[in-house]
DNA sequence: ATTATTTTCGCAATCGTTTGCGGGTTTGAA
DNA sequence: TTCAAACCCGCAAACGATTGCGAAAATAAT
């Protein structure tokens, strides 16, 4: 007998409904008898309570909406992981929604989760995003955002970010160190913040050695790494290390890397910002700062959980990086 | 004024809830005037249904359960992100969770989506589900259920496959057709109903061709499937020709091609069984057999709006295959 | 002018669960 | 024996939206 309610059990046992929630729940009022008899009968008949009914009258879901770009991507996929993982915990379950990029369809997404009454929604902008005054509607229906990875600008919305700065700084360091002096620096879209600040840290260490001759370059995907690498590598005057800003970059440069028969570290070192799969396919493993999406998903659930008991003013906080010795520089 | 509902509309404008939610959708019964009213103040008070409630009245929620053992996989995203494509247009949300390839997680799972009355359920097996009577409860509960990958022997189930069989054929063929005499397959897991189908094929195709030699070894991972590579490509007699039943298997084996500067394919030819990221991310490209999970999705998608308006008996669904040429055999 | 018809809207129940409040019954104390 | 205190339990409203049914008001038909 599936679908049993208290209702159900209730006319079945002959009492009313309310003894028999209280009943479920162990209340004192109820004697332990009627306790056993409740017990009992919910369990033969398999009663489940039903969420929906439970989230009207709380007016409140255990569900987060998290919204990303698109969900085939590595790194969205780790910080999706552990928010599932994490939110499981306090019994929450996860609303996957993509905007394929697309302002349009993040704006729509927006509405889903309002009307679901979401408790919270961890957002990733789209490339596209420019304003974000959508956003302002889900302050008014009191759900709280929290932003990840691509975050807006604007100080009044709560965010979770990578220590970019770090990352590239680290990168550039261990470059340096390295006594590279013809450095191939390939970076993301410039549309994106989050290339403007590992770009801008990047050259700042950079600033250090004059000695060093770096030629930047953007890829949008992987192929234009690859493109680009290769008019690089059949120069005379070859790069003597590569920076990759992304995996989806160091994809391209390995492809390129492979085809020309370039040793690593040997003819050109390798260092690249990753989350850490890609490094490792490939041998010799990368050397990389790693950008974990996995603990950026357990920073943003450690604000989301904030957010929910009373939140103060609005934050941005970062993860940390780490370096991660491979053989490739 | 966000959280407005019909009651507010109702007290506001001095008429009955009925009416606004009748004036809302445009019924016949509401006299053109009083449905200008509410329409427009509906609009500035940016009324927005609750969903929650609309469920409970409804008994049926707009969301899909999918439960996938671990969603950094790129099969899996394939499949999430199709499924998520094609149910929206539909209207329909998706809540993912992850079974961890444990089974009592799965059951769990099971439960939540239960307690949320989602309108039916995507599930790929964990790999160590060996029960499948918890989702009985499913059917009970009317809540349908499709299996995807990773399905139940059992014929009373809705169950969307990829042709592992044909694949396997397929890719034997092509070994057999460059005239490869000394192959090593690599497959996974043992356990799977997957590697069972995708092995047995494979050997029968084999049978073809008595003069040629083939190793079947076995990987639970990229790293074993390195080790297996390394032993075999440092013998006297080199493979001519690897297989590899997966991604993770053709990952683990390019590792050690990178490391032991074997010549793709004039050293060894190289064929997978892959989605199509992977194979294409080296030099050479790696010849494949698709088994799309994107495709898997769609189809996936397809039987459960079948299911969803009555469905007759249950049946099994293959996506088909297809060949991939790269440069690697 | 009276009856019949249409237009327009409200009442109340329903989905399943929760909870404040009040009332009846039992037990104990005076 | 009587009054008070526990002890149990049910009534009813609430969450927000939907809908069958009935009724009042307005219009049409006779």
């Amino acid at each position: 007998m599936a679908n049993a309610t208290l209702k159900k059990i209730a006319q079945v046992l002959e009492i009313s409904v309310s003894t028999v929630s209280r009943a479920l729940k162990d209340h004192p009022d109820i004697s332990a008898g009627t306790k056993q008899k409740v017990m009992e009968l919910a369990e033969t008949l398999e009663y489940e309570p039903n969420a929906v009914a439970v989230n009207l009258r709380s007016k409140s879901t255990k569900v987060f909406g998290v919204m990303i770009p698109s969900i085939t991507n590595n790194f969205y996929d780790s910080f999706v992981n552990a928010v599932e993982e994490e939110v499981k915990k306090a019994g929450y379950s996860l609303m996957i929604l993509q905007s394929g990029d697309d302002p349009v369809t993040e704006i729509d997404n927006l509405k889903i989760y309002r009307q679901n009454r979401v408790s919270g929604v961890f957002v990733c902008l789209s490339k596209e995003t420019t304003k974000i005054d959508a956003f302002d509607k889900m302050k008014d229906a009191e759900i709280p955002v929290v932003f990840f990875d691509k975050v807006p600008d604007d100080n009044a919305y709560d965010r979770v970010c990578l220590a970019d700065k770090d990352a590239a700084e680290m990168a550039a360091e261990a470059l340096l160190q390295k006594q590279k002096k013809n450095i191939l620096a390939i970076f993301g879209n410039t549309q994106l913040s989050i290339t403007k600040r590992r770009l801008e840290a990047f050259k700042e260490s950079m600033k250090q050695n004059t000695a060093v001759n770096v030629s930047y370059e953007f890829a949008g995907n992987s192929e234009e790494a690859d493109n680009i690498a290769q008019r690089y590598f059949q120069l005379k005057q070859m790069p003597d290390a590569v920076f990759c800003m992304s995996d989806e970059i160091l994809v391209g440069l390995m492809k390129c890397v492979q085809q020309l028969h370039i040793k690593v570290p040997s003819q050109t070192g390798i260092i690249a910002l990753s989350d850490g799969y890609f490094p490792k396919i490939y041998y010799p493993e990368i050397t990389y700062v790693e950008t974990s999406g996995y603990r950026l998903g357990k920073l943003a659930c450690e604000r989301m959980m904030e957010c929910l008991k009373g939140k103060e003013e609005t934050t941005e906080l970062f993860v940390s990086s780490r370096f991660v010795e491979g053989g490739s520089l």
